[in-house]
DNA sequence: AAGGGTGCCAACCGCGTTTAG
DNA sequence: GCTAAACGCGGTTGGCACCCT
């Protein structure tokens, strides 16, 4: 070692500064008939002039199909205030709540409007995080409290396993609201996905009204003590998500059948007193961020009825 | 109309992490 | 297990567009 860094390409040999339409189909093009598995390679291969590390940047921020583009919603920006008060700067964790927008957009957006909204005598250079508090004097007050909030969400996150049932995301009037049978069968692929934890984990702790926390933690618990035997006997494997076949709804495993229903959901909550209160809007907040999470599609379709 | 200031965002830089040999 | 290459991420900046005086 001690040599330092190589850098990525020749920067005497590539080409800089903004994309052309040209450039921009070239990459297209390229893509869609030999993917991307090698950055550093592509562009000789497809016969751009450009780093690798440009074309991989040009690709997922711009020419990607599934990137949206346009303002960012209302309810977009609270999302991103929110996951940034539980993530920090993690822009590309920030991101992956977001379908369709970027690491690098969410990043824009938070710095030009979202971190002024927030606190109005931030400077620009100065990324507000939670790890990094500035300490404006003319601001004093505010980043005093608003770092105490983001940070005791960091910790609150850092010490999950720990978190009682006392923690702070849980209120005393926190409503609670139960799936519908489909989309429970959703809950049971979750709980196979390998992030599925990661991704609840930050979205419970933003949104405080939805879930009781440590009643997942508990199913979650349970899963892994259990195994959850599929009916049909097979060990299930972590399922591609798109593969799903939503047409043959059976009992999802882990899930209690009372009463012809599925009653897992009244039995993660009984032991947290507040009644369930229908709400639809945070039925579908919760089945949005699922499919989200997910990737399915038509998730939502399956919970439109919502009790 | 011109010049300076500010906002915005695409793109770059460099570091940490992951992967491959 | 070690090393270098490649990837991915977050911070920063260059430059254009718009606004204000």
């Amino acid at each position: 070692m001690g040599k330092g860094r190589a850098p990525c390409c020749d920067k005497s040999k590539v080409k800089r500064g903004p994309w052309s339409p040209k450039e921009d189909l070239t990459l297209i093009t390229f893509i869609q008939k030999h993917g991307h598995h090698n950055w550093r390679s592509l562009p000789k291969l497809a016969g751009l002039m450009r780093c690798g590390k440009s074309c991989r940047l040009r690709w997922i921020n711009y020419l990607r199909p599934d990137v949206k583009r346009g303002n960012f919603s209302k309810e977009e920006e609270d999302a991103i205030i929110h996951f940034h008060q539980t993530l920090g700067n993690k822009w590309s964790k920030i991101a992956s709540f977001l379908p369709g927008r970027t690491d690098n957009e969410i990043k824009n957006v938070w710095n030009t409007h979202l971190k002024k909204r927030l606190f109005p005598n931030s400077s620009r250079s100065s990324s507000y995080s939670s790890i990094s508090c500035p300490h404006d004097r003319t601001t004093e007050a505010d980043h005093n409290k608003n770092c105490a909030i983001v940070q005791e969400k960091g910790n609150s996150r850092d010490n999950e396993s720990q978190d009682s049932p006392s923690s702070s995301r849980l209120h005393g009037n926190d409503m609670y609201t139960k799936p519908e049978v489909n989309e429970l069968h959703e809950i049971q692929l979750l709980l196979d996905h390998d992030d599925f934890y990661d991704i609840t984990s930050a979205f419970l702790q933003t949104t405080e009204t939805l879930f009781p926390v440590q009643p997942l933690d508990s199913l979650l618990q349970t899963h892994t003590l259990t195994g959850f035997h599929n009916t049909g006997g097979a060990t299930q494997e972590a399922t591609e998500p798109q593969s799903f076949d939503h047409s043959q709804p059976e009992i999802p495993y882990g899930f209690e059948e009372t009463n012809g229903e599925f009653d897992l959901w009244s039995q993660l909550v009984k032991s947290n007193s507040p009644t369930p209160s229908p709400n639809s809007e945070e039925c579908d907040e919760w089945l949005s961020f699922m499919g989200n999470q997910t990737y399915f599609d038509d998730f939502t379709l399956f919970g439109e009825v919502c009790l």
